[in-house]
DNA sequence: TGAAATTAGTTTCAAATGAAACTATCGTTG
DNA sequence: CAACGATAGTTTCATTTGAAACTAATTTCA
């Protein structure tokens, strides 16, 4: 019966939840790196990039949970890489429209399946029933 | 009917997960530091020397998910913050056998009821059932 | 209209993090 | 027992990250 007064961190919520996703997103970042020399913010623009193509900095942020600085520097860095193509928006000249590059669009067709994969790896792991559930209740818990 | 060539961000297990550790730490490490100017790393080692006290920095690594590195710092910290004592190991005088100090002790003994009313805020959003699944899916997934 | 407030995106500077090197001690074995 | 390798923990240095300030363009509204 377990003591009120001390917490058993492996037990805790918040504790159990990140060294899940210390584990596989650790891995999976050393796939980017490896295969594709990729950080995980720049593959979240690609995503977002190839689901929704012309969109503006701001619209990236909005759809990859990450604040406007760090979809700057990802953005940054894939034109450097060249793997990504922006051009300013006539009707306002504050906002960029960006898009894959076709060296872009190259990496992403190679990445989509390495990412399947891994998540199916992943899903493996778990039944049906519970995979859906897990995927339900991480909404939750996202929720403010 | 889901493209097969294009991943949708937000039903893609190790960015759903991810995005659900962030809400879930970020509120909890924005109390940690209101309340008790405390950092995650910082309350990690709090937390497992209050249930395995007098125990050396290596073994906290090891109960904590951190590194030794980690670790470390953390200690120091809680050191200059005098919520820790450490003497060496007469034995092996490489060792540093580390405990909660009466402060550091008094401040867990307000930590834990706060931070099991949040872990509570948590598992209200979901089932008993959904909360047990969710717990065993997430330690599957942090297997190697 | 035109000054003030807002928005898009970038840059700067400080703090956090990671990897590797380092110090000190201990264990092993020739 | 002396040299060598292993272990505990710290420090260093480079990179990453976060918060705030900044630039440039647009919108608001007196």
């Amino acid at each position: 019966m377990p003591d009120p007064d001390v917490i058993d961190l492996p037990n805790f919520l918040p504790y159990r939840l990140a060294v899940a996703t210390d584990a596989v997103s650790g891995r999976l970042a050393r796939r980017y790196r490896e295969e594709f020399d990729l950080s995980i913010p720049e593959w979240r623009v690609m995503a977002v990039l190839a689901r929704f193509p012309e969109i503006s900095a701001n619209e990236v942020a909005e759809r990859s949970a990450m604040d406007k600085v760090q979809v700057s520097r990802a953005v940054a860095q894939l034109l450097r890489s060249g793997h990504l193509d922006r051009r300013a928006d006539a009707a306002d000249r504050r906002r960029t429209m960006l898009s894959l590059s076709p060296s872009g669009q190259e990496i992403y067709r190679r990445i989509v399946p390495m990412a399947r994969a891994y998540e199916q790896d992943l899903f493996a792991r778990l039944s049906d029933r519970e995979a859906d559930i897990l995927m339900q209740a991480l909404v939750r818990l996202s929720q403010p």
